[in-house]
DNA sequence: CTTGACTCTCACCTTGGGTGAGGCCCCATA
DNA sequence: TATGGGGCCTCACCCAAGGTGAGAGTCAAG
């Protein structure tokens, strides 16, 4: 193979001297070959290829130590890591973008809609559910056939707001990207498995203990969830932020736990009950 | 006002006790007044409001000097500046996405169909187009209605590639994203002027000078722009990869001067003209 | 053999902090 | 009023991923 000189090497792989000495001093792209009298790095021809793609990692924000282990793995390992890297990548701009919005609303004046916040412990529960992709103009007649389950066949109901039945958001559900929804009926986890023999069109699986931030929206919008979805979530990702809750360990993402309405009843002063629900994201 | 400590302070900004001497340090965020004794630095209560803030932006990596300005200008003109700011971090993670997809391909051994690449230095030109919103049905029955004004009031055609008309997509097109796309006739500079007023409803601008990297795709895909979008445009980007160009100086952004799709014809070895095209991105 | 371009090492600079040493300071309790 | 403990001070050094410059050695062409 031919030899060449740092520079002629550096021209050909766009990489720059000295960071082509600093990657054969942490081990990451050694010279094939260094003069031992002169100290001159001699590199291969065919290592071009190799500080590319060291190049184009480094573009992606890879840390030199991950870099050096990528070199190393196999190309479908290597892809895998890469994946991950760009999922972490995109979260931390997801991250970015809602932090961009809240601060140009907030310093152009616009103050948005706002509800109150109101926060929960929920602990681990047993879910009976049913999911399936629908759109926003099937969302309605999707719950109500979830509804019509439970009258015909009558499942104890648990207290509290922890006890009722929600629909999670699993992705985006509009007009024209349908979900997945999932509608969900905790049950006493004692009971869970007996239970859901009666109920073989659901699926039955535990919901990890979390807390939930959630805003209760007022019982007059009750129907068909509509307007209220978008300022509800900006509602949610402006009290995260002012909070200062750290969107690297506890994550707020509707694709980690899936935001979620909650539906219940409460007592009004005259002692009839109510409809009445929440927009809720759960998070660590 | 009260004062607090550092201590204190760092417990309501969130921001560390060593950021925080760094901030006063950068001349950032001053204590409001700092003991000539001890040394010690006091906290206005007031100043917490402008702690958050500082986070906020730091999250949103901008430079300590960049705060620093930021703080100084009026709330319209800071929001401004954090709106240019997002559109960098978007473009750059825009360029972070391509090189991911091209990266996990090329390791995955998946080698997508790749067409030839060729260049083209393009000279400044007028254009008379027509722009309008349409979704990917529309598309080509927007073409032909461009087409027919040249053959109802033709202008003299110039020569070669960058004499034939196009069409420019200056944003996705697709079953449920409409454009805008701009369809573009090339006239010779000097009767701009004059031509356009034949043509009411074209409106006449002069494209600057740049590069094109071009894939010219095969005659017999001819007819209605299809499955060669993604493809070519796959092809341009692992070209544009490949040759190293920096996406920071050398924009190849869709959005910059729009992907588009040259109509031109190349004269056969029989001598019969045979309708050809080619899908371009322009860069600089 | 000389000259000029290339390369070597070494040291210091950058940003936005984190960490630790050694020494004051402040306040509450005895 | 003394004293202890925690808070705060400065100063120095560390990190990544290089960039810049000094001073010296090396390579190759004329």
């Amino acid at each position: 193979m031919e030899e060449i000189s740092i520079g002629e090497f550096s021209r050909r792989s766009r990489l720059s001297v000295k960071a082509l000495r600093l990657y054969a001093e942490l081990g990451v792209l050694e010279p094939a070959r260094v003069d031992d009298a002169s100290g001159y790095r001699y590199y291969d021809v065919g290592q071009v290829s190799d500080a590319r793609f060291i190049a184009m990692l480094r573009q992606l924000e890879f840390p030199l130590a991950a870099i050096k282990e990528l070199l190393a793995c196999d190309p479908a390992d290597a892809a895998e890591r890469i994946t991950e890297h760009w999922q972490r990548d995109e979260a931390a701009h997801d991250a970015r973008r809602d932090l961009t919005t809240y601060l140009v609303n907030r310093l152009s004046g616009k103050s948005p809609i706002m509800y109150e916040v109101a926060t929960q412990d929920m602990p681990e529960r047993s879910l009976l559910c049913l999911k399936r992709n629908v759109d926003q103009p099937d969302m309605w007649a999707f719950g109500k056939e979830f509804i019509a389950i439970w009258r015909e066949r009558p499942v104890p109901r648990l207290e509290g707001r922890e006890g009722a039945f929600f629909s999670i958001y699993w992705a985006w559900v509009s007009a024209d990207s349908d979900g997945p929804v999932e509608w969900c009926m905790p049950v006493a986890q004692k009971d869970a498995e007996v239970l859901a023999v009666h109920y073989p069109e659901l699926s039955l699986r535990t919901e990890p203990a979390h807390r939930e931030a959630f805003v209760p929206l007022p019982a007059e919008e009750s129907g068909v969830p509509g307007g209220f979805f978008q300022p509800a979530l900006d509602t949610l990702i402006a009290w995260r932020i002012e909070q200062g809750i750290d969107p690297e360990t506890h994550v707020l993402k509707p694709e980690d736990l899936g935001m979620r309405i909650t539906y219940f009843s409460t007592e009004s002063s005259d002692g009839t009950r109510v409809p009445d629900f929440d927009f809720a994201v759960p998070f660590l």
